[in-house]
DNA sequence: ATTGAAAGAGTCTCAGT
DNA sequence: ACTGAGACTCTTTCAAT
C-alpha cells in the first residue's frame, strides 16, 4: 500500500509551505526555496500525479458561521461486527464530520459539529438513538480548542 | 463574539463549493451559481475581510507520506486548573495536532499523528509522562477512518 | 531534473448600470 | 449590488541545458 515514493527535501518543503498557505505563487515559493517557479510547478504536478497532493480546500472560521459546538462521541457497539452498518447510518447525519474505528474502551469514535447545544441534543437523542447496534454513547463537549494544526512533514 | 454577519445564500454556496475545491476559477464557479466571475470575486473579498475565510490549505494524503498511525488520547489531569500549563507542554510535541478542553470523563482530549507505532509509543511513554499535572491517559488507536469531511454550510 | 521565456488562463480593478 | 472589459499576475508548456 505505502509504495516507495522517494520524495526529497524540496518536495517536503513545498508540501510543508502549502499545507499552511496554498495561495502562494510558484515564483514566490521558488524564491523562498531557492529554485525557479518552473521547478515548483514540475514538483507539484508530480505530487498530484502520485496523489500525495489531493487538492486545496478553503479554510473557514466555523464559529463565525455560527457553528459553536464541537463534541466528541465515544460509541459502544453491541457487537464489533456491526461497525460497517452503524458507520453507514452515522454517515447520513451531516453533523457527524469524522468517524474512526478504534482500539480501547470505545468501538468507534465520532466528531460532531453543531450550531448550538439544542442541535447537538437533537442529534444525540433523536438520531443516534434510532441506530440499531449502538449500545450507548459518551459525549465530550469541547469547551476550548487550544490546538488544531497539521502534521509537520518537514522540519529544520 | 459571534457578530451579525448576514451572509446570504450566495456567500454560503461559495464557501460550500470552495471548502471542497478551492482551485475552481471565479468564472467557472460563477457559471455554476448563475452570477458573473466578478461577483464571486467581490464576495470572496468580503468574506476574507470578515475573516470568515482564512485562506486555503493544501490537502495531502498523510498515509502516502508515511504517517500511518492516528490516535486519540483522553487525558486526566490532577487538577483542572493545570489545563493551561499542560496545554503549553503538549503544544511543544509536534505529533500532537489537536487539543480540546472537554466536559465529561477526561479533562482534555488530544489527537496525535505518527509515522508508526514506535513513534506513538515514544510520545506516550517518554514525552507525555514527563509533563507535570497529567494523572493518566487513555489511548485509542484508529484502525480505520471511515469518515472525514467538512461541515455542510449550505444545503439543498 | 532545472531553467527562462512565451502563450494561455486567471485575478483584480473600475467605470457603467 | 452586479457586470464586463482591460490591466495585470500567475500558471502552464516547451526548448535548451
Amino acid at each position: 500500500m505505502a509504495a516507495k515514493l522517494n520524495l526529497d527535501k524540496l518536495d517536503l518543503q513545498i508540501i510543508h509551505e502549502m499545507m499552511e498557505n496554498a495561495e502562494i505563487s510558484y515564483a514566490e515559493l521558488g524564491k523562498k526555496l531557492f529554485v525557479s517557479g518552473g521547478t515548483i510547478h514540475v514538483r507539484i504536478k508530480k505530487l498530484q500525479e502520485l496523489s500525495v497532493v489531493k487538492g486545496t480546500k478553503l479554510h473557514v472560521d466555523l464559529k463565525q458561521l455560527g457553528y459553536d459546538v464541537i463534541a466528541f462521541i465515544g460509541i459502544y457497539l453491541e457487537k464489533s461486527s456491526l461497525y460497517d452498518s452503524v458507520a453507514r447510518e452515522l454517515q447520513k447525519i451531516p453533523e457527524i464530520v469524522r468517524l474512526n474505528y478504534t482500539t480501547g474502551n470505545y468501538s468507534m469514535f465520532a466528531e460532531i459539529v453543531c450550531k448550538d447545544i439544542n442541535q447537538l441534543r437533537f442529534v444525540l437523542h433523536d438520531e443516534l438513538q434510532k441506530i440499531k447496534g449502538i449500545e450507548r454513547t459518551e459525549t465530550f463537549i469541547s469547551l476550548d480548542e487550544s490546538l488544531n494544526r497539521n502534521v509537520q512533514v518537514f522540519k529544520e
